[in-house]
Order: structure tokens, then sequence, then C-alpha cells
DNA sequence: TATATTTACATAGTTATACTATGTATAAAT
DNA sequence: ATTTATACATAGTATAACTATGTAAATATA
């Protein structure tokens, strides 16, 4: 209850955020979900839960930004493993280039250069 | 129907992007609702729909963050001046906080430094 | 040995906010 | 006389994060 309107937009700005974060991180690496999260948490700080994770999954392959493949364990639970695909790429780089703009507006907003 | 996912993801990038860049529109100088979407176009290039701006306006209100007064025109429609209220000043410090926190972690992504 | 925790996936329902469409009214431009 | 620009507003829709919950295997702990 404390700090309500913050928390709400926290909440607000990951939407868009987090994809992108999502869509970087598999970029360089193919990544199973659980490793997302891992990954998210360890290197922005920002707690993703799994009832939003793995939907947001789910979404990326269906847009056709992603695709997956299951990889059996030796031992313990298989992972499943996912990839950008070539419109994923694309859009990706098309998503760099607006939020570098994006930041330039805001840094230009913040600064007071209206 | 072209690109139907960076659209997409254009507008949720907005969710909570938006009441941010309004309320450090707004934190230098009072403007009218009409006012900021002209800011809002002129400096960051993003459109925001009169059905878009005016609900936040009033969100913000309610939240606490924002007043309002109105001021008569020797001529033409009478325009409703918002400022940030002390809960707005403070709160719009911990959103740039958090911000500047993201774009560090979200440039640490985009260059591979994961 | 029994129990709790961690790993790993998933979905249903709720909430918050941007978008679309629409409406009102005045003033200025064509 | 009609269109465009200024200035406010709301109802309904779409999207995506969040909460709660569930399944199952492996490991750690009591």
């Amino acid at each position: 209850m404390d700090n309500d309107f913050i928390n709400k937009w926290k909440s607000q700005v990951k939407k868009g955020t987090l994809s992108f974060i999502v869509l970087n991180a598999i970029s360089k690496k193919e990544l199973y979900g659980y490793e997302v999260i891992e990954i998210i948490k360890k290197s922005t700080d920002i707690e993703v839960a799994e009832g939003t994770l793995y939907p947001l999954m789910n979404r990326l392959k269906k847009e056709g930004l992603t695709t997956s493949k299951w990889v059996e364990q030796e031992s313990g639970i298989p992972r499943k493993y996912y990839m950008l695909t070539d419109k994923g790429k694309k859009d990706l780089m098309r998503m760099r280039e607006y939020w570098k703009q994006l930041e330039k507006s805001i840094n230009k907003i913040t600064n007071n250069e209206i």
C-alpha cells in the first residue's frame, strides 16, 4: 500500500521493456525459461515471476520471433531452449533503434531541454 | 498489418514511459493538456492521442501527483493547467532513479555484457 | 525416511493502461 | 459556409504484467 503509484509504474514500464530484455538475452545464446529469469535477476535486478515469463516466451514464439527445442537432461527435468528466428533478429534491431531514440528523448526531457 | 509485433511493442513501451514523460514535462512549467501533446510530439516525435492523454492527466491528478487549475482565455476555450504536487515531485525523483538504473541494465544487455 | 526447497514447466483470472472511436464547443482559416 | 485547429472529455477494447495455483523431478535437510 505504501507507494502504490511507483509500484504500479514500475510494473507498467516492464510492459515492453521485458520482451526487449528477453530478446536481447537470447540473442547471443540459446537459453531456457528458468535460466532467463535468473539472468535477468542477476544482470538487471528485475524480478520476473514465472507466471510472467512463460506466457511471454510463448507469445514471442507465437509471434514468430523465436523458436524452441526441448533438450533432455541426463538428470532432472527437460529444458525448453529458445533462440531467435530471422524475423526475431530483424525486429530486435528495430527495437534497439527505437529504444536508443527513446532514451535520447527522455534524457532531453529530464534534463529540462525542451 | 505489416509489422504488427513492433507496433504493439511500441505501444506497450508507452505504458510507463508516457506518464514519466508527462511528469517531466510539467515539472519545469505548468502546462495544459493540449500543450503537453504538442510538446511531446515536438521533442520526442511520439504521437499521443487525446484519448490517451486526457485520461492520463486525470489519473495523475487522482493519484495525487498533480493539481490543476482552469485558466480563462481572453479569446478561445479555457485551459486546464497542470502542475506537480510535492508527492509528484518526490515520485518523479524516484522514477528518474529507476529509469537511470533501467537504462544501464538495458545497455549492458544490448551490448552483450551479461 | 519424511519433508522442504530448488529446478522447470504451465495456465486461468485479475489489473492497469494505451488505443479507437466518438462527442462537445469555440475560434480561425478557406 | 465549411473546414481545420484548439481544447476538453468518456466509453469500450486490446494488450501484457501480476497473482495464484498446479504438476513433476531432483536435491538438501531434519
